[in-house]
DNA sequence: CAAAGAAAATGAACAATGTTCATTTTTCAA
DNA sequence: TTGAAAAATGAACATTGTTCATTTTCTTTG
């Protein structure tokens, strides 16, 4: 598209323009619902380029038309997830009472990783290779961060609310984080990783549920 | 070696089998060693089978007349780390205070994560395919089961000596698990994960002690 | 010590996968 | 209708896990 070609065809450029934008959208759209679709279904390791190129009927190299790389991928699926989850959990802020939204946050936050190992395990375990971090930008990490912010903004309030004498807001935060997600990543290693051991059924919830009461007398 | 090569041997028969048995297993441990010498340096998805051959001066095929496939090297080194690990717990019984004894195993557990973060990834995060799984034979997990062992049965006397009124043994073992495991986890994925999101310094220790805090008012 | 047979080691070759890129096909303004 | 731009393609390459026929080394025996 160069000068000319501009200034002959002032009319429908935009359309033109904006409809092949759109339908690029749509395609970059369509290969992230299939890849995310096998990765649920046979899981991230064992879905290839090929599968998803297959899968909706497009050749290998128009995947690499729209992704620089597999990485670009899991990176555009990881940002979904993010915005995904954090969405969930600004929704929470209607619920006035600190304490109240912090048992709710944690609620909301496991059900996600469960009834999502697939996308779990992309944002918050799988390591992906150097090539993959080096390409994080700053702000592709805000959704990421504000999911953090909303916990540490909750426990503050309960802070200013008389909770959690004698604990540091940053620390405690990372203790209740890190009980969290250790329930869904045990849960969920458990549900993959070791076939032959199992957890126990309802074991997350059990736990949680001591989780709620340790937190409500501190 | 058959029959007749057996009656004519006698002698020496066992000397050199034992020998050769021995040099069996000193080869085995040598890849196994190169193998976690090169995991802690590039990681273990950037770790080739090659790789381990050529860092010990041995061909590829060499490799594979010891290990089955890349997995039951990870299984070796796996056993490995729970055994390093599950020795260190049980030196621990000899703190007659449960609840001393149970912080010190938080301690003792945070410390061998930290220190090899590699060798924790293989042990509770990495998910190995589907193969690894089927091959895991039950008393080859008796090593991890018996480091949850230690933590159940030190939650169990701490409970018999009055604490953790009102919780429940196994939810509240997998509670505590979590929250260790998952600052060991976030703290490892913060390390190399996304190196543009760091932890703060010292988080984890800061983390521990509010741990520490909360259970001993348990 | 020499030779045969067993054990160990080898590396060429194959399959699967991520990736690249020259070529082909399609689209669309002129 | 046509030619250039855009999009799609798939052959081909590099890497890695893996196999196996062949070669080398070791051990026993005559």
């Amino acid at each position: 598209m160069n000068i000319v070609h501009f200034l002959c065809t002032e009319i429908d450029f935009m359309g033109t323009i904006e409809r092949k934008a759109r339908e690029k959208e749509e395609l970059k759209a369509l290969i992230l619902k299939a890849a995310r679709k096998l990765f649920v279904e046979k899981g991230i390791g064992q879905t290839t380029i090929r599968n998803i190129a297959d899968s909706i009927d497009y050749s290998i190299g128009t995947v690499y038309v729209y992704f620089r790389d597999k990485n670009e991928i899991l990176h555009a699926l990881h940002t979904q997830g993010f915005v995904d989850l954090g969405g969930q959990l600004k929704v929470l802020f209607n619920v006035k009472d600190p304490m109240e939204r912090l048992k709710a946050m944690g609620k909301v936050y496991i059900t996600y990783g469960l009834n999502n190992p697939e996308m779990y395990d992309l944002m918050f375990i799988l390591k992906a290779p150097m090539e993959f971090l080096e390409t994080i930008q700053k702000d592709e990490w805000d959704e990421g961060k504000a999911s953090f912010d909303s916990l540490r903004t909750t426990v503050k309030q309960c802070m200013d609310a008389g909770h959690f004498k004698g604990h540091k807001l940053d620390p405690l935060c990372f203790l209740i984080w890190s009980c969290i997600h250790g329930m869904c990543s045990l849960e969920i290693g458990s549900r993959t990783k070791n076939a032959n051991i199992k957890n126990p059924e309802n074991i997350v919830t059990d736990a949680y549920d001591e989780f709620l009461i340790i937190i409500s007398n501190l």
